[in-house]
DNA sequence: GAGTGTCGTTGCATCATGTGCAACAGTCAT
DNA sequence: ATGACTGTTGCACATGATGCAACGACACTC
């Protein structure tokens, strides 16, 4: 809607898969170089680009910072993490915390098989989102025009051959998903790993977010993996109850 | 020096506060409310900002997604090499550049001394991580269960008479590497070579490197070596400003 | 050491673009 | 219904963003 600032925010993203120097910067851009120039410098006042030695940009570490209070400002995650450890305990996999937002799923917080979380680690990638088992879960609870609406506009990668191959077979998925309250991924996005997953719901029964556990094969069977869907669901069921205010509420 | 993007920009920041709505982004910003929503329409329309239910925006996910690209992408050793290698002109001695990886410290880079002494190290190999002054540094910085755990599991072989002989004289060790922010290494692990180290630090604070340098008792004693102390602090906190992307000196 | 290329920077004339205004529409409370 | 509040739209105006061309700095070649 605004030229100029469009111009400037798609500098970002460019900078994102790296260094790149003035000249890049506008031809990518598509305008003269002074342009890029002045939106670059605008970025750079507010911290959002930095330039190094060679007077290449690269993202700066404001852009970190906004990231890190961007995320401390979804309550759920304050919430949840807590309990997503508790629960990798008891099981001893991978935890994953998901949000939709815009046509998007994210992971905001992950709990390492054998780690504690890093920040920056992986958290903040886009799931995929026509496989995960969180992905499901948010897309489900969405209305059916918005879910028909996005499977339609959707790539159906074959990661795996179980896979799901197309936007008929997702609508079929998300129904079944909506039903059943779970969701699980076998082995299609990664051939070796299976994953079963909760929806975390608000006050109003809205999907709010969506949690899972991963496991491979290696490790624990999918039948064996699907005895812990109990589990699971407890946790996100308590998630959801402390996160709508059924426990003592102290913020304002 | 682009007010439009600058006004646009200054939003995020105030978003990180906490989520407002149209009348008080226009408000803070000191321009119209249709002004304002244009602006946020672009921001949006980037996924930097998110609409909630209630129509108050607040700072979207893809903020988030940014920053975590743009950290896989963050090379330190690119980063730290020219100073690495300025260093190396001014004292002449072999410098290190080593990480903490899954339980081992590698060694990512290398500045060879001007003078033919060979150290037996190699870019790429692993770290002797019981006396290193880079391994030191970085497992100083592991919380104190991870630095316990680890201090267990390792052998302390004894490279020399020096070398540090079992884990509890390694975990006070650490504790004084952690405490004083910097390490050495007199002669453990080669009787007749000295180092000194400074961490790299991120944006957050955590040390993502470590640096070294290196030099034989026929060259300079140990007493010389440390007068380039300051030398080599100063160095890894350039390095650090710049890895975290933090303009050292800017308007007012 | 003159020549040639590349890159970032500056000042400026032009007009596209962002701006504020005022009117409109939706929601909620009374 | 009425009023007060919010977000939204269309538009005339001039501000501010744009591209150009010229300049300076640096690196490299011959």
């Amino acid at each position: 809607m605004s030229q100029t600032v469009d111009r400037a925010l798609s500098i970002l993203p460019l900078l994102a898969q790296g260094p790149a120097d003035l000249g890049q910067v506008a031809e990518r851009l598509g305008v003269h170089k002074s342009t890029a120039l002045r939106l670059l410098r605008t970025l750079h006042e507010h911290g959002l680009v930095y330039r190094q030695q060679d007077q290449r940009y690269r993202l700066g570490a404001r852009l970190f910072a906004l990231a890190q209070e961007a995320v401390e400002n979804l309550d759920v995650r304050e919430i949840a993490h807590s309990h997503l450890v508790e629960l990798n305990e008891q099981c001893g996999h991978t935890i994953h915390l998901a949000v939709y937002e815009e046509n998007e799923v994210l992971y905001i917080d992950k709990v390492e098989s054998r780690y504690p979380v890093r920040m920056y680690s992986r958290i903040g990638k886009p799931v995929a989102i026509t496989v995960a088992a969180v992905a499901k879960l948010l897309l489900a609870d969405l209305t059916e025009p918005e879910r028909r609406a996005i499977a339609e506009r959707l790539d159906y990668p074959m990661y795996t051959s179980r896979s799901i191959p197309n936007a008929g077979a997702f609508l079929r998925e998300l129904a079944v998903v909506r039903e059943q309250g779970w969701a699980t991924d076998l082995g299609g996005h990664e051939e070796s790993i299976n994953c079963i997953g909760a929806p975390i719901r608000g006050a109003d029964g809205r999907v709010v977010a969506a949690m899972s556990v991963s496991a491979p094969n290696v490790v624990v069977t999918a039948e064996e993996l699907l005895t812990l869907l109990p589990l699971v669901r407890r946790t996100a069921d308590t998630i959801s109850r402390e996160y709508s205010g059924t426990t003592p509420v102290k913020k304002a």
